[in-house]
DNA sequence: ATGTGC
């Protein structure tokens, strides 16, 4: 594979045979060698091909294989030449992150972390297939999640209006419709909503442990040995089920259109024609109801730890600095070529970076960008940075959003046989609880990039800017 | 990621 090198920190493969754009890689020479190993740069190349597509087909440092559209990467497609698709989202539509300030110091509750676990791990379903036995919505119900998202969640007493000022969207994207969400899915979502899942999904405390940029962590509330809460999940069993149920549908529509695929899993559909439409009305439904479990687990956080730590109200002292979507497609305004023009922009594995002073920033991070939340592996660190106008111009505000896989599940389970990943992590300081064995050994740290390195690779392409490191005390696995 | 696999 042939690589321009743009700058120390972005690459270009230039256009050629069916491309209709660049591909573009953010990423450090160093951390090409490991996105060389898998296919995810043909991804790249395919991706370009799609009709309508503008700029360019990019791609973040933690870019790896996925369904069709690399995971890590960016598209974003013209309203009225271009098209959207479900593998430019993922199966886990809205996956995304929360994250939560205290107003603890962790060495006041560092001896009672395990308590705090344990007591989420009591109050919080998790694992393959988990739901909450204490709750079983109807049609309406399920419909309200899908409508307003976290506001349906806050409206039902899970956690306040204050909250949704700190979500992207507010925790609602417009346009969903539960029309276009099949009866299956529904089924699968009634009893799912304030359940983590399995994976890389997972509840963590954290250490507040390194500033870098003081303005922007003061706005945020963060202070150095500060207890934060990051809380990583998507749309469980719904979201997966429109995905699959939408991308039946493409793999006809695309037939229908006249689209070439250089691979089918790139199925999609005209952003105009009724099949994009139904599409995009599903992935909001799907989307807003990850918003809505994200809001739910929030609160059964805040009551863990008023329980575990005796504080309170819980909801006084511990809220919500953002919450991100890092799977999704959306309508965003972009200046391409000197004009601002209305795009549907898919993120697979990307986080949206807005600068300061964007309209779609939150009134309270105006003045630094909006949070960008990077979650690493569970023995490492995760990330705070902020969006910016070097993002804007050249990712359509998208920067990266997480550690990304060095080695596929399968391979992770195997390099961990005969380790106890759990009782390794906890000799570190790490106390961890999780649905099953297999999964720890599968979400290893050592299956996982340096979420640092690919942090760096972003701060010093310029497109987001790192605000403040966490380190994790305990940690929920599915 | 996922009532994990045809």
């Amino acid at each position: 594979m042939k690589l321009e090198r743009v700058h120390d920190y972005a690459w270009r493969i230039p256009k050629h045979g069916r491309m209709n754009v660049d591909g573009i890689i953010y990423s450090s020479e160093r951390m090409l060698n490991d996105i060389r190993k898998d296919e995810s740069l043909q991804q790249v190349i395919n991706v370009a091909s799609l009709p309508g597509i503008v700029g360019a087909s990019l791609a973040m440092p933690d870019i790896h294989w996925g369904y069709g559209f690399p995971i890590g990467g960016v598209a974003a497609f013209d309203i009225d030449k271009g098209i959207i698709s479900p593998g430019g989202v993922g199966y886990d539509i809205n996956c995304g992150v929360r994250l939560l300030r205290t107003e603890l110091e962790v060495r006041d509750i560092k001896s009672k972390t395990s308590e705090v676990i344990n007591q989420m791990f009591r109050d919080i379903p998790t694992g393959v297939g988990s739901h909450r036995g204490d709750l079983r919505l109807n049609k309406d119900d399920l419909d309200g999640v899908l409508v307003d998202g976290a506001a349906w969640a806050v409206s039902q007493g899970y956690g306040n209006a204050d909250d949704l000022d700190h979500i992207e969207a507010a925790g609602c994207i417009q346009g969903a419709d539960p029309d276009c969400v099949s009866d299956r899915a529904k089924k699968r979502g009634c009893n799912q909503p304030g359940t983590l899942g399995s994976g890389n999904h997972f509840i963590e405390m954290q250490e507040v442990v390194e500033i870098y940029d003081e303005q922007a962590a003061n706005v945020m509330g963060l202070f150095p040995g500060q207890l934060t809460i990051t809380i990583h999940t998507g749309s469980r069993g719904l979201g997966h089920q429109v995905c699959e149920d939408h991308i039946e549908v493409m793999l006809k529509a695309s037939r229908k259109y006249g689209i070439e695929l250089p691979d089918k899993q790139l199925c999609c559909a005209p952003i105009k024609s009724d099949e994009g439409k139904h599409y995009f009305a599903a992935m909001a439904a799907a989307a807003n109801f990850a918003f809505a479990n994200r809001q739910m687990i929030m609160h059964w956080v805040r009551l863990a730890i008023e329980k575990s730590l005796q504080i309170g109200p819980a909801d006084h002292c511990i809220n919500p600095i953002y919450d991100i979507a890092h799977n999704i497609a959306k309508f965003e305004e972009h200046h391409v070529g000197g004009v601002s023009k209305r795009l549907c922009v898919h993120r697979k594995g990307a986080t949206r970076a807005f600068p300061a002073k964007h309209p779609e920033v939150p009134a309270c991070y105006r003045a630094i960008g909006q949070p960008v939340l990077i979650p690493g592996d569970m023995g490492r660190y995760s990330f705070v940075l902020v969006g910016t106008d070097k993002a804007m111009k050249e990712t359509f505000g998208s920067s990266c959003h997480g550690a990304g896989r060095v080695m596929s599940r399968h391979k992770a389970k195997k390099a961990c046989r005969g380790r106890d990943i759990a009782r390794e992590l906890e000799e570190q300081g790490i106390i961890v609880r999780g649905a099953s064995s297999g999964t720890i050994a599968e979400e290893a740290p050592l299956a996982y990039k340096d979420v640092a390195e690919v942090v760096d690779c972003v701060h010093n392409a310029g497109i987001a800017k790192k605000v403040v490191k966490l380190k994790p005390l305990g940690v929920i696995k599915g």
